[in-house]
DNA sequence: TAGCTTGTTCGATGTTCGACGAACAACGAA
DNA sequence: TTCGTTGTTCGTCGAACATCGAACAAGCTA
């Protein structure tokens, strides 16, 4: 977090983001951040185990499909949409298309009351 | 080959092609395939060992990217790309048209005299 | 039948991945 | 300063992957 490495937009590398999104539960978080809304790590519920799904978040950022944002002691997540458009057009559009129809992911949801 | 084993349009996982597409020799040759023609195994140069070359087309027709069609002793191989866009619409063309731009897989030929 | 060509399969090896719990670091609050 | 919250990092595990050379199977061809 700290140290995040967030590559920047011309250093993004297209086998490295078809691979993070190649997981079904990175692919349930990038739904979730799809709407373009910046997300609180507490937030996010997968099925498993929190070291596990900041395994998950970090695959994505080091990939540059995410931004975290450290505000305090709590880290916010959002994603590079506007990056990822701009390098690989349509992807992330048909990813999320199909991510939707397929229902892939579907065991990401956000925390019942964001607090 | 003989127990070629070809997913159905239906059974095509989002995760797997995603993940069969995130190989740079994997991207290279769907790029050689991306005009539609039908490729001889032979003609695919890529800078590996045939028992690779072999496992990493394995893994793009397990994955239900491509056709392999046997002929004799030999081999035929296509993109499903009308599958392919039915059930992920605008993936393989957003993929080919970044890979393109990116130069990924540029590494994988054909062979210089198609005979 | 014997040999050649073509591509797959079989180990073997080293790397990467996903998962977990435990320990840790950073920060805000008491 | 002490405590609780938040998320990362570490150590570990088994499974999966990429790669190779060697052995193999299937089909032509001589």
């Amino acid at each position: 977090m700290r140290n995040a490495h967030h590559p920047a937009t011309e250093e993004l590398s297209l086998p490295d983001v078809m691979a993070a999104l190649s997981d079904p539960l990175r692919i349930g978080l990038v739904r979730l951040l799809a709407d373009g809304t910046e997300r609180g790590w507490g937030e996010l519920r997968a099925p498993v185990a929190k070291s596990t799904l900041s395994h998950h978040l970090r695959v994505l950022r080091d990939a540059g499909v995410t931004r975290t944002r450290q505000e305090g002691t709590r880290c916010f997540v959002t994603l590079r949409r506007q990056d990822l458009d701009e390098r690989f057009p349509g992807l992330v559009g048909a990813l999320l298309g199909a991510a939707d129809a397929e229902g892939v992911g579907g065991d990401i949801h956000l925390a019942p009351a964001p607090h």
